[in-house]
DNA sequence: ATCCGCATGTAACCCGTTACATGATTCT
DNA sequence: AGAATCATGTAACGGGTTACATGCGGAT
């Protein structure tokens, strides 16, 4: 088992995500970058339509029926994930997160987050968001190890040190705060 | 004026700052990689010797002699900059913050104000800051336009919104702190 | 004598950016 | 009819990753 070598890039585990979400032509996806807090980042048309035939070409998504019933006419392929690309996706949203990455990954690991609404039991939801914690627990660590270490006279470095624990510090407690609302508020008898 | 449409990626702007902290091989800008907190991204020999090379093509930086005095006689390129390198430099670090890519290249931003400490004044110090402060506020606004509008009933992009806005909260409020950090300590009197 | 760490480099591959090209459809 | 928008695509280019290659110097 474990067929392929899929070995996808974040920006094709995005799109597979998102078509998982709601079927979506090329032109859809660009909107939803333009539209949400992910407009961030803005995939240009020599990103965006090669990466979808990439996934096509993989088997994770195929481009469905053209168009609704008598929507207009237009030339455009909406794209819906096969059975192999929504596996591929479960697969990709269980990732276990790795300390190491979780600073440079954070944003999309927050994607996953948002996209595992729908898909992961609340259990495993708050089981994704104790790793997410844990991670960024012992990131932290790691920065106050570095802060540990007395410094030269030179401020900046530290200033800069300061900066990464107090974001890190800010997402952590986050995390806490999330999986606060998301666990079954206790009853109030015991 | 303005001669060369230099252009630089951002790894060679950060390559070329440390060079102008102080001369270092290839070999030594990768262990001050893996030593430092920057140590989050580890660049590759295919990455680093190139992109060393680019920049002494472009005249920015030269080999100097290979080793000081009666030192090992390994064959080793020590980089410095030259004085195009230095004011190219000088005018990476001028940049302005744009708060469109706030966001995407905060850990570029922190970085040049680590590298300007011995290079700017503090007046000029406290100009980044206050620059940077205004583009974090201005980011923060546009997401808080996001929360304004009511979600659906999905929970998760609501609450990756307040994880965005809870961190670049954190990071404007560390840049009050920096900014009195680094603001002379009013006196007494008056 | 050999092995490990220093030190630099190269080649294949992949992918994203920029910029341009191409039609078809709707608006005025 | 002409313009703007929708919608997809392609080619050149640049740079990063992976993996491999190469040699020298010091340690055992």
């Amino acid at each position: 088992m474990v067929m392929a070598e899929h070995q996808l890039t974040a920006f094709e585990h995005v799109l597979l995500g998102l078509v998982c979400l709601s079927p979506a032509s090329g032109y859809d996806l660009k909107r939803i970058f333009a539209a949400t807090p992910m407009g961030i980042y803005q995939p240009s048309s020599g990103a965006l339509y090669p990466a979808l035939r990439r996934l096509e070409a993989k088997g994770l998504v195929r481009a469905s029926a053209l168009n609704g019933a008598g929507e207009s006419a237009r030339r455009r392929r909406v794209y819906e994930p096969t059975e192999v690309g929504r596996a591929a996706h479960v697969t990709w949203l269980r990732t276990p997160i790795e300390p190491s990455t979780v600073s440079r990954d954070l944003g999309l690991h927050l994607m996953r987050f948002v996209m595992m609404e729908h898909v992961f039991s609340r259990d495993e939801v708050l089981a994704f968001l104790n790793n997410l914690s844990d991670a960024l627990a012992a990131f932290t660590a790691q920065l106050e190890q570095y802060a540990a270490v007395p410094q030269a006279g030179d401020r900046h470095p530290r200033l800069a040190l300061d900066h990464g624990l107090a974001v890190h510090r800010a997402s952590l407690e986050w995390a806490g705060r999330a999986i606060a609302a998301l666990r079954p508020a206790p009853t109030a008898s015991s």
